[in-house]
DNA sequence: CGGAATCCATTCGGATACTG
DNA sequence: CAGTATCCGAATGGATTCCG
């Protein structure tokens, strides 16, 4: 795996971050399908044990219920989550990680915990990109 | 910060899953910038060191150029990446990881790790999703 | 309650052409 | 080489309305 030969003349990449172009392909998939506006984000709420609809979309600020419904599907059908529903008078539908979501779940923390640290950072950053005039 | 407290109606949630609302802010913010269809392809390959604006766009197959330049020029703007041109006859232009954007790296290699283990396991579920019919 | 369906604005993003 | 600028189709996603 060991890229590092000096025979090709473009070489003097790093050591293990050449992606290979097989890789690419499902990191792509992957990607477009948890790379949407609410997937992650449902994922790292919905890890809270069994919750309704109605549940998610409270906690979810800012959600329309197509997206809801859209985002859930998807996962749904990607294994992420389960939906059970109840056959009762006030119908009653609960979504759960799977154990596949479970993993991606741990990830998601990672990022939300990166996020929590560097906001602050990446805000700064933004800013003194976005204002050019402090200048002496 | 215990909100596990049983005057509310609907509790039984999980442990520690419940996001709290200010944090929902700011996860939306880098999930807003990050899950867009090529930054977090673009720091995973460009921690393969100093890469020149065309190594990019060949190590990331399928973008465009106005994508490409779009997308570094966020990420820079967020701290994510330098840029550095230098000022030669063929002008060379090399962008890098920031100390910041190799704290998001680590976390993009556990996605494209999970992505690599389990992506057969989500076609198949994508898969069996699609396919109503298979029922003996 | 938990959706599905339709409508529509905004955005994303690709193709192409041009520039320093 | 490393972009910028414009055009335009495609997809995203919100608001609203209706249904079981």
């Amino acid at each position: 795996m060991e890229v590092t030969g000096s025979s090709g003349g473009a070489a003097a990449v790093g050591p293990c971050a050449r992606i290979p172009a097989e890789h690419m392909e499902f990191i792509r998939q992957v990607l477009d399908r948890v790379g949407d506006k609410w997937s992650l984000l449902l994922i790292a709420v919905v890890e809270a044990g069994p919750l309704r609809y109605t549940d998610l979309q409270r906690q979810v600020p800012g959600i329309s219920q197509r997206m809801l419904t859209l985002t859930l599907r998807q996962l749904r059908e990607d294994g992420l989550i389960t939906r059970t529903a109840y056959a009762e008078v006030p119908p009653r539908v609960e979504y759960s990680l799977t154990p596949l979501g479970r993993g991606l779940h741990e990830i998601v923390t990672s990022l939300i915990g990166w996020a929590a640290d560097h906001h602050d950072e990446i805000r700064e950053h933004r800013a003194r990109a976005a204002a050019p005039a402090a200048r002496s």
